[in-house]
DNA sequence: GATGAATGAGCATTCATTCAT
DNA sequence: GATGAATGAATGCTCATTCAT
């Protein structure tokens, strides 16, 4: 087996000194410390390797433990990736259907405003949201499905925007699905390529991804 | 380990009848018909279930072969990935940089052809794409070196045409590597959701997001 | 591992409430009340599962503790068992050679005796007697070689009164050893099947194998 | 854990050179040279320490093999057991239906020959017999319920033999179950105690037991 | 070319036991 | 006395790979 091989990018990611601190915020708020630390070694791990080609000692190491005080914690492997994913869905799902943005009466402003902060968010936590986008065939079919029950939810916020728009000739006659769908690509694949220190800050490639929704849907800045 | 549970979407590609029949023309033309069998089994498999939580064993059984039979046509499993992801990649440069690309005058056009170019081969090829875009970190870091260098060659070709309409005055003043990776992010994403028997395609998809690029350098179908 | 699934015969054993009291009298007087109840509730999951299915947990589950607590007031869950099966045979011994019995002039008489003895602690106890009986081999060699010899004590007492009446003539010229032997037998393969919602009480049993027993001695009941 | 101390007695048994030679008789006609062997090491495993203080290594050292050649000719280690105990217990069965017993016209004669089969056969394979009678609860529960329809079959017939003598008149009115599994218990109880190089050759306990089961009816030798 | 058998290296998970609190 | 957390040492089982046939 030549499993173990390091891969330059990806393991970089493992190691990266800004990745190591966990963002608490990230968490459920009743987890406790050593949970939370858990949780951050295993999105670094996965977001590197995969989830397959982890192990509950590459987690553990992660927070200086043994890979038996994994299940301490928590009862398997697989539930620390849907813990992880269940997470990350809820948080961006949080963060599309705030209220700020669906108070917002123009259909590009409310457009603009969506696809920012479902890119924001991306680019701000992309190691957990590359395990969130990449890592979901590991989990159970049951786990699966509830996290294409919060997708679903999710991708609604944006097609209703652009559907909207749309309605009130604020867009072009686009194909609401498919246009909807181009956009959610944009943001969904910057987890393969996005880094913290690259020449984007994650607002700006909101705000980047902000404009270019609004050519998707033909309605350019002026 | 709940490693061999099936899901619905990528369990279903392994079966389904219309990816059963491997395409000849993807494999070098130097490999023996066995050896072009084994690739379609291990793209099936790769492509439903991920490197890791495909065995040997899974790819043989595709071919109705015992798993020892495997490395009587290639070294190891790793190394059919590779050649997969090999090919995949050069067909898909091939494509892109086509003679008759490359003869088109116009930038408008040049650009409309390249990217349907690139979007109908992961569409029509998207099980293939699929392996080639999301299993890239299970290679050696030699092999995978040699994949980022394909990507690289290709990636120049699109950079190129959007940078020569932006510099002719076709297309906007738009930010040429952003752009060029907006455009790449919506062809690589459909490899996560495309299907053969959905509602477009490969051609139909081509020419739509090849609308789309031009949007995206703000120059709109009038 | 299908190391837990429950088997209906002797899990059944595990939550019987007839079984769930303990029976203060079966252990030491100088223990106190938590130790009692871990020591019953040890019986009845070595009874049920047998000492190595058993887990620290189990046994501290049944009293409502943690399995640290185990540690508080028994060394190790080996000495668990061994008090468990050292304590049974001290009560056997101590039953079989109640001076009572012993003071019983016909040989028929103290043979009876002493068979029903046996037979009704075997009884009454059956889920200890099984734990007696049937984890002989997870003990320490020390441990298993002190049970030994409280084993060879009581069964001195069996071979006595077999003896004593082929001596006097009360039983036919049997071979000794070998009834003794079969007169054991009975009463210890009753922890395999005996229940006390059964056919018969424990005294009723006691008097059956009693007069099993003449009839092995060739002194049947007239 | 002192969980893998040796202990004399049983572990005495794994090694014992008049134990090593596996009886090929004894397992399926259709199994390999390979299994057979495994089978072999199994119970004398099993027999020595317990199904579940056995390891797949224990049983694979037995033959020479690593662990995982355990893997190649059974599926798990419980059914290694599971076939061990089913083979044992259809040998049994077919000893004491074998028609030239069942042609025995006289209740003692036919009484005799049923116990002495069942006792030989529990001596001569005391190391198969003693995992047959006392591993049961490690078995899945499923396959406790096919071990147990058989047990009722081979009892039946012992039922029948006693249950036709107090019928004819041969034997006293004795209670027929009861009595039953007083002999039943002789024979299964003897798993404990039986060496080959002991006093007595399988044959010999077989007409002892045969002698007692006669005695228990009521009905001794004249 | 094909494979049944075999295995070294692992892997997720378990568990008896310890210990700071 | 009680326990939550932690862990060393397994343990059953898997799998990529090898090789004699």
């Amino acid at each position: 087996m030549a499993r173990r091989q390091a891969r330059f990018t990806a393991q970089d990611l493992v190691d990266d000194p800004r990745l190591r601190d966990h963002s608490p915020e990230l968490w459920r708020a009743d987890l406790g410390e050593v949970q939370r630390r858990l949780l951050s070694s295993a999105v670094r791990c996965f977001a590197a390797n995969g989830f397959h080609a982890t192990t509950t000692r590459d987690i553990a190491d992660g927070v200086g433990l043994s890979p038996a005080a994994l299940y301490v914690h928590f009862p398997s492997k697989e539930l620390v990736l849907f813990e992880i994913i269940r997470v990350g869905h809820e948080r961006v799902l949080a963060h599309v259907r705030d209220p700020s943005i669906l108070a917002l009466e123009g259909s590009a402003d409310r457009l603009r405003a969506i696809v920012a902060a479902y890119t924001v968010w991306h680019a701000r936590h992309h190691v957990t949201a590359r395990v969130c986008q990449m890592e979901l065939n590991a989990l159970t079919a049951e786990h699966y499905g509830e996290i294409v029950e919060l997708r679903h939810r999710t991708n609604g916020y944006f097609r209703d925007a652009v559907a909207r728009g749309v309605a009130d000739g604020t867009f072009a006659q686009v194909d609401v699905k498919r246009v909807t769908r181009a956009m959610l690509s944009l943001s969904i694949d910057l987890v393969r390529w996005y880094r913290l220190d690259g020449a984007d800050s994650p607002e700006q490639l909101g705000e980047f991804y902000a404009d270019l929704a609004l050519r998707l849907v033909g309605r350019p800045k002026e």
